[in-house]
RNA sequence: GGAGCCAUCGCCAAGUUGGUAAGGCCGUAGAUUGCAAAUCUGCUAUUCACCAGUUCGAGUCUGGUUGGCUCCUCCA
């Protein structure tokens, strides 16, 4: 398995620090709005990631936060009147549900920061205890950035003469002006805040991470060098997030953070980052309406996972065509077992996405094997061996990529009630009787008829079948 | 102002160590079909934004130009 990291800018060999063991930790959402495209980006980016290190047989464990309580999330609270848990399970529950449908494989560690609380006030302490944290006036806790010789090695950005135009928000309690927040002193009775030894307050948002992976992963996945394999998130977190998380587990536990570094790129919508401040943001649960969460993973998987994805109809309704004939094909093998998939089909795809998960070649090894079987079936429709080793590709792909996985002739029907069922079996009876007297011109009616239905079907060796279009 | 990324067929999109442009959609010709649809087969970039350089050889390396995007503030 070779993976980009976005750290050393280099694409390297995985070498897990545990052999045949890979611990993996993404920086899930903050839970005070509903998932939006770009989470779900992340959240296939890492499944896949997931999924192909399962294949390769490695032994996955996976990490993802919630960060529960955060400035945004505490202005809802007074918005709403709602209690603090009440809005974020409510919003964890919501993304739980939408990342399921769109194919994403639970996490096996899904901590909230609320409940890492011990383990961040005991990271934070130890800072203190250093000298490498220290508490100002305010009750906030700031991390000295000038104390980790290394800071600025996983974003690269280094020789901060002050004179640049960083936005870094000026406070004068503060050593260096790149130092953080690690802890923040409460803001009144309206406030959420939580009892620790240095002040009232609640936490920063970058330490919640660097405890929760202290807390969940060092002991099973860790060694003296790093605390866990991997390290993922959008782009957007590799600066400050990122780098400030590797800041604090350096100094709180004298080893690095994570081995290797992964970023998955934005979804663009008209060419333009989508995020709250631009208005532009489409919501995960907005699109599940319109379209299959399957179709809608496999449109949103169909770009890697490092480039800008730029979301349009246009392309998913293509992406879709690609899921359809992959369908098809399994239409045409059932009903039948699967045996062992395809030895070189296997090898092909697998190696696909050992490199660094190039979904592009391994979704044209898909097309090839399509292609190929199709072809063997036009020649030899009753080849059963075929059929029993096609249905194993298509459930080697459901794994791998998670999707392929629906009975066919229902991946076809999504959407169509019994109602309408039954009436187009009977328009297609009618048709086919139609068909035996020669009358063509009852037959091509029907069919009109049905196609402004919004249904297309096809007369095959085994009867018509239709599709919704 | 600082840092970085990107630019490949009408559209989407691959292309580690330089060796002579995957795949899909669309289009098109044919096989098949009562006609379609589905399926199969053939065709569809002498060329990789532009300019210069290194090299026997560059989409791939170097320098520059133009255009687009991101980060430096919460953000997947």
């Amino acid at each position: 398995m070779y993976i980009y990291d976005s750290v050393k800018k280099t694409k390297l060999l995985f070498e897990p620090i545990i052999p045949q063991k890979a611990s993996i930790y993404v920086c899930g959402p903050t839970v005070y709005d509903d998932a939006h495209l770009g989470h779900a980006r992340s959240s296939l980016s890492f499944d896949l990631l997931s999924r192909t290190l399962k294949a390769l047989r490695y032994e996955v464990t996976m990490g993802k936060n919630f960060t529960d309580i955060d400035d945004k999330i505490i202005k809802k609270v007074q918005e709403t009147g709602q209690s603090l848990e009440e809005i974020t399970t409510h919003y964890i529950n919501r993304y739980q549900e939408e990342m399921r449908a769109l194919g994403v494989q639970d996490a096996d560690i899904e901590p909230k920061a609320t409940e890492s609380l011990e383990a961040i006030e005991s990271m934070i302490q130890g800072l203190i205890d250093k000298d490498i944290a220290y508490v100002v006036s305010s009750g906030d806790v700031y991390f000295d950035t000038s104390k980790d010789a290394n800071y600025g090695t996983i974003s690269h950005k280094v020789g901060d003469d002050e004179e640049n135009q960083s936005r870094v928000e000026h406070n004068s309690e503060k050593r260096n002006p790149k130092d953080f927040a690690l802890w923040k002193a409460c803001h009144g009775d309206e406030d959420i805040c939580f009892e620790t030894k240095f002040s009232k307050g609640r936490p920063g948002w970058h330490i919640e991470c660097s405890a929760m992976i202290e807390k969940h992963f060092t002991h099973t996945h860790g060694s003296d060098e790093y605390s866990i394999d991997i390290h993922g998130g959008g782009a957007d977190l590799l600066f400050p997030h990122h780098e400030n998380e590797a800041a604090q587990s350096r100094c709180a536990t004298g080893h690095e953070l994570a081995k290797y570094w992964m970023h998955n790129g934005f979804v663009n919508i008209n060419g333009e980052k989508m995020s709250k401040s631009l208005g532009n943001s489409f919501f995960v649960k907005d699109a599940l309406k319109v379209y299959d969460g399957e179709i809608l993973r496999n449109y949103l998987i169909s770009v890697h996972y490092r480039n800008d994805f730029n979301f349009n109809e246009e392309d998913l309704l293509n992406s879709k065509k690609r899921l359809d004939k992959l369908y098809r094909l399994k239409k045409r093998v059932t009903p039948t077992k699967a045996s062992k998939p395809n030895i070189a089909f296997q090898k092909a795809i697998l190696e696909a996405m050992s490199d660094d998960l190039n979904i592009s070649v391994a979704l044209a090894t898909i097309e090839d094997m399509i292609s190929a079987t199709n072809d063997k079936l036009d020649e030899n429709p009753k080849d059963k061996g075929l059929k029993k080793e096609t249905l194993a590709n298509i459930e080697l792909i459901d794994k791998l990529l998670g999707f392929g996985g629906k009975e066919p002739f229902s991946y076809f029907q999504i959407g169509i009630d019994d109602d309408t069922k039954e009436k187009i079996e009977t328009l297609i009876e009618a048709r086919n009787q139609a068909k035996i007297e020669k009358n063509y011109e009852q037959s091509d009616a029907i069919r009109d008829e049905l196609s402004a239905m919004g249904i297309a079907i096809m007369d095959t060796a085994n009867g018509t079948v239709w599709e919704k279009l």
